[in-house]
DNA sequence: ATAATAATTTAGACTAACCTAAATAATTGT
DNA sequence: ACAATTATTTAGGTTAGTCTAAATTATTAT
């Protein structure tokens, strides 16, 4: 398989909602940043390698073959991020570019054994789940702050903005990526949020909130 | 710069014997298992990009800029080597391939990131040096055993035979890369060594001797 | 229901990197 | 020195992945 065809796979995924609700053309234009009329040709070839589900002007779908396919780069891409932060002492927000690179490259054996050198994570350093090698994905519950019910906790595992200054707002409040958040009240005003981050209650803004990820713990 | 223009400047690297002496056309194709046609192709390209100096029929060489390139590239490839041994215990004979594919990674912060978490090695598995970030690199001496005076001592770096059943026959004599060898007396009738490692003496064939690399400390 | 708009596909063209076959230059052997 | 051989280049073609412009199908609004 081709480094394009992985990209498109890799796309198709994402943009069914990690469903396999059907994929519109610009939809995978747009996030390729490439025009309709190339991916109408690249569908054409994933369907012919059975990769894909397809009718003319009726979107894609993946076929369990193709799949698979994309779990598999999504799982290599979600191991060279943990290896980046975990070992390389990369922030979470500068290893997206270099993981693009990395989950192309072919060698299973190469990644089961980054894999176990890294303690078998099962979440990446963005709270995103890492398929297993048989391309299993464990649910995971990541949302917004403001999207979460009172008295809910979780650990914060994204950001929506990663603007530089959204990132150093964080900074200078000691919000940092594994800090366990717990949402104390919600001010109807103004939608802003008292959540309490290691013991300390702090206030923030329905801007700010709106922004933060936090990941649910599984029940 | 794409993936082929950095093979190609690999190649004529290695094929000028680390000087810069002028590299065939054939030479190159049966390197890169490409044609020539396709080389002079490829060389009429990296000489337009300033990379080689070319006159028609007269082979090609790097240029300052392309010299500093391909040592880029070698780098990358070393250090990878490096982390796939030190870090995921692959052994030295598997990890070319994986090297081949993640010498293309392009982040100098990544390489120098990598670089650091090896503790800054000095020479890859195989005993060849790691170019600096500025390029320079290392003069070693990697010589066969049969080629070194007596009482000449040196770390075992590498085999020039491959096959399986040589690393299985230097598995049951516990030789393993990174023993310090010392050559005691060489055998004139067939050319048998003499050799210490860890302390221990032991005879080994010419046959075996000359697919045995050490390299020499140096002075 | 149908005209206007938006989405998608088709047709034809381009580039990078390769190829084969033919032409040309360099080298070698006598 | 020059014929034969070998090395190299040129000419023209192929494929993957992209593009623009035009044609076609689907959707939306009145």
């Amino acid at each position: 398989m081709t480094r394009s065809e992985e990209n498109y796979l890799k796309a198709i995924y994402h943009l069914g909602d990690n469903q396999n609700r059907p994929v519109a053309t610009n939809a995978i234009a747009e996030q390729m940043e490439t025009k309709p009329s190339s991916v109408t040709d690249m569908i054409k070839k994933l369907s012919e390698k059975k990769l894909v589900n397809y009718r003319k002007y009726q979107g894609v779908t993946l076929s369990e073959h193709g799949r698979h396919a994309a779990l598999g780069i999504i799982r290599k891409h979600r191991l060279w991020e943990v290896f980046l932060v975990d070992k390389l002492h990369f922030s979470w927000d500068e290893v997206h570019e270099m993981a693009e690179q990395l989950e192309h490259i072919k060698s299973d054996k190469l990644i089961d054994r980054l894999d176990e050198h890294l303690g078998f994570p099962k979440y990446d350093p963005h709270g995103d789940p890492i398929p297993s090698r048989e391309g299993k994905v464990n649910k995971t519950d990541k949302r917004l702050l403001t999207e979460v019910p009172l008295n809910t906790s979780g650990i914060c595992v994204g950001v929506k903005d990663s603007s530089v200054a959204f990132l150093k707002f964080l900074d200078k409040n000691k919000i940092a990526l594994g800090d366990t958040i717990t949402v104390i009240d919600r001010e109807e005003f103004d939608g802003s949020l008292y959540i309490e981050i290691d013991q300390i209650k702090i206030h923030i803004s329905n801007q700010i909130a709106s922004n933060l990820y936090i990941q649910v713990k599984d029940l």
